[in-house]
DNA sequence: TTAGGGTTAG
C-alpha cells in the first residue's frame, strides 16, 4: 500500500501552477473525450471568473502530465457531514478544512488544491469553494481507481468538475455521531458561560447527566476547549465535574488535556491544584507524560530555579515520595531542551548526572537540543563528549548528527556519516534515509533524493508519509516537475 | 508530550 497525503499533491500542483502556468492540454482534453466545456460551465456555475474561453494553442504542450492527472468523474455527496463517493460508497469526514487524506489502495483519493471550504447558502444548503485566488489553484482533481480497472491511463473517461456536490440541508457540520454532537453543544456552553461571575458547575450539572460523562465524552469536550483557546479555568471546572460525577475512571488523556490548557495559559497554581487532587484520587494518572507538560511549561515560562524547585517539588510530593532516576531526569533536561535553553540543559546535566545516571538517551536528548538550536559545531562537540564519557553512538545519535548537517546544507557531511554508520553496522533507519533525502533537497541534487529513496526499499524498509513528503518537497524545491509528476503516479499505482 | 525524519495551516 502506498501512502500519498494531500500536502504533497498540493504542492506538486503549487509548482505545476508556478512552473508550467498549468498548460491544459484542451486538443487533448478534446480528443480523449474529456469534457471539456462541461468542466468549464461548472467552473462558472461556482463563481470562477479567470476561466479560458476557447483553447489556447500556446497552453499546448507536449507533457502528457495532465492526461495522467485528468481520469475521473465526480459527484460526490455530502452527507451527514461526511462526503461520499458514489461508486464505492467511502465516506471521507468533513471539518472546516477537509483533512489531509491518505490515499489507500482500492479506495477514492481526493486531491484538493488548496484550501475548500464548505459554504452555507442562503436556503441553507451546503456547497463548496475554494479560497484560492487563481483558476489554477481551484481545480481540483479527483480520481476514482475502481476495484478492478485500472484507469490511470484510461483518460477516455468522462471528466467532470467534481464540484456539483449534492447535498443535505439537515447535514450537519461535524462528524454524525452522538458524542461529538454533544460535546460540541456542551463545549459552546462552556465557551458562552460567564464564569467566574456565575458557577460553572450549576450549568454543568443542568445540562449534563451523568450517565453521558463517558471517558470518551470528556476527552472530546477538553479537546474542543483546547483547540479554541477558551479559558483555562472553565475547562478545569469541567475536568473537576467530570471526577466528581462521573461513573467511569478519568481517562489518562483528559487529564493531560487539562494540564496542557492550564499550563499553556500559565495558571501554574491551579496547574499543581489539579496534580495534587490526582495524586489524592488517581494515582495512576500520574505519568512522566504529564510530569514532562508541566516542567516543559515551567521551563519556558517560569526560572530556571522555579523548574528545578518543581522537579523536586515533583518528586518529593507529586509522584508519592516515588526515588527518581533516569527517566525522570530525562524528562527533566528535554523540558530545557525543547525550549532550546541549551543553557540550562548542560547546567542541569553537569550538576545532577552523578545523581541519576545518564543513559544513551540521555546524550541523545542533549544532542537533539543542540541540533534544533541550529549549533552544528555544539552537536559535534557533544557528540565527542558522549563518546569520551563511554556511551556508544546508536541509530538515533548518528540521525540527529546527519539531520543537523543536511539541514545546514552540508549534504556531504550527512552522507559521510552515513556510509560511517553502515560501516560499524549501525542500521540505517527509515528516518535516516528521509533526513538525507531532504538533505538532498536542501542541496538541489535530485538525483540521489530519488537514489535514496530507492534505496529505503532495498534495504526493507517501508516508505511511509514522511519518505513521500521529503522527496516530493526535494523535487519541487529543485522545480523538478516531470519528476515529480511521475512520482504522483508512480506512488498511486 | 513521546530520544530520531517529512509536509501544511492555523
Amino acid at each position: 500500500m502506498r501512502l500519498l497525503t494531500h500536502n504533497m499533491l498540493s504542492s506538486n500542483i503549487k509548482g505545476v501552477a508556478n512552473d508550467f502556468r498549468l498548460r491544459i492540454d484542451i486538443e487533448k482534453v478534446v480528443e480523449k473525450q474529456i469534457e471539456w466545456k462541461a468542466l468549464i460551465d461548472a467552473s462558472r456555475s461556482m463563481g470562477y471568473t479567470k476561466l479560458p474561453d476557447e483553447a489556447d494553442p500556446s497552453m499546448l504542450d507536449s507533457d502528457d502530465f495532465l492526461q495522467k492527472f485528468h481520469h475521473a468523474l465526480l459527484e460526490l455527496h455530502l452527507e451527514e457531514g461526511a462526503l461520499v463517493c458514489p461508486e464505492t460508497g467511502r465516506k471521507f469526514p468533513v471539518n472546516k478544512r477537509i483533512p489531509n487524506m491518505l490515499l489507500h489502495e482500492d479506495e477514492v483519493p481526493i486531491w484538493l488544491i488548496r484550501e475548500v471550504r464548505l459554504v452555507k447558502h442562503r436556503d441553507c444548503r451546503w456547497n463548496f469553494r475554494c479560497s484560492a485566488t487563481s483558476f489554477e489553484e481551484k481545480i481540483m482533481l479527483l480520481r476514482i481507481k475502481s476495484g478492478k480497472t485500472n484507469i490511470h491511463l484510461q483518460v477516455s473517461l468522462k471528466l467532470s468538475l467534481f464540484i456539483s456536490i449534492a447535498f443535505k440541508s439537515t447535514c450537519r457540520h461535524h462528524s454524525s455521531s452522538e458524542t461529538e454532537i454533544e460535546s460540541e453543544r456542551i463545549t459552546k456552553i462552556i465557551n458562552d458561560h460567564p464564569f467566574p461571575d456565575h458557577p460553572l458547575h450549576l450549568t454543568l450539572c443542568h445540562q449534563i447527566p451523568p450517565v453521558v460523562l463517558s471517558p470518551t465524552f470528556v476527552e472530546n469536550v477538553l479537546g474542543r476547549l483546547f483547540a479554541t483557546h477558551s479559558n483555562g479555568l472553565k475547562a478545569f471546572e469541567f475536568f473537576k465535574y467530570s471526577l466528581l460525577h462521573s461513573q467511569f475512571c478519568p481517562s489518562s488523556d483528559a487529564f493531560e488535556k487539562t494540564l496542557h490548557i492550564l499550563t499553556r495559559m500559565c495558571y501554574f497554581d491551579k496547574a499543581w491544584e489539579l496534580m495534587e487532587e490526582i495524586r489524592r484520587s488517581h494515582l495512576s494518572l500520574l505519568t512522566l507524560k504529564s510530569m514532562s507538560i508541566m516542567l516543559s511549561r515551567i521551563a519556558r515560562f517560569q526560572s530556571y530555579e522555579d523548574t528545578l524547585e518543581a522537579f523536586e517539588r515533583m518528586e518529593k510530593k507529586i509522584f508519592a515520595g516515588k526515588k527518581f532516576g533516569t527517566d525522570e531526569f530525562n524528562i527533566l533536561l528535554r523540558a530545557f531542551c525543547t525550549q532550546r535553553q541549551m543553557k540550562e540543559a548542560r547546567s542541569v546535566f553537569n550538576q545532577l548526572h552523578s545523581q541519576f545516571s545518564p543513559n544513551a538517551k540521555t546524550m541523545n536528548i542533549l544532542l537533539l537540543g543542540f541540533k534544533e538550536s541550529g549549533d552544528v559545531t555544539a552537536v559535534e562537540l557533544f557528540y565527542h563528549e558522549m563518546v569520551r564519557r563511554g556511551f556508544k553512538p546508536n541509530n538515533v545519535t548518528y540521525n540527529i548528527r546527519i539531520d543537523a548537517y543536511c539541514k545546514k546544507g552540508c549534504f556531504g557531511d550527512g552522507l559521510r556519516l552515513f556510509e560511517e554508520m553502515k560501516q560499524i553496522n549501525c542500521s540505517p533507519t527509515l528516518e535516516t534515509i528521509t533526513t538525507l533525502i531532504h538533505g538532498a533537497g536542501v542541496a538541489r541534487n535530485t538525483t540521489k533524493a530519488k537514489e535514496l529513496f530507492n534505496e529505503i526499499c532495498m534495504r526493507n524498509l517501508l516508505p511511509d508519509i514522511g519518505a513521500y513528503n521529503a522527496l516530493m518537497s526535494s523535487l519541487i524545491r529543485s522545480r523538478d516537475m516531470k519528476s515529480a509528476a511521475s512520482f504522483i503516479i508512480a506512488s498511486i499505482r
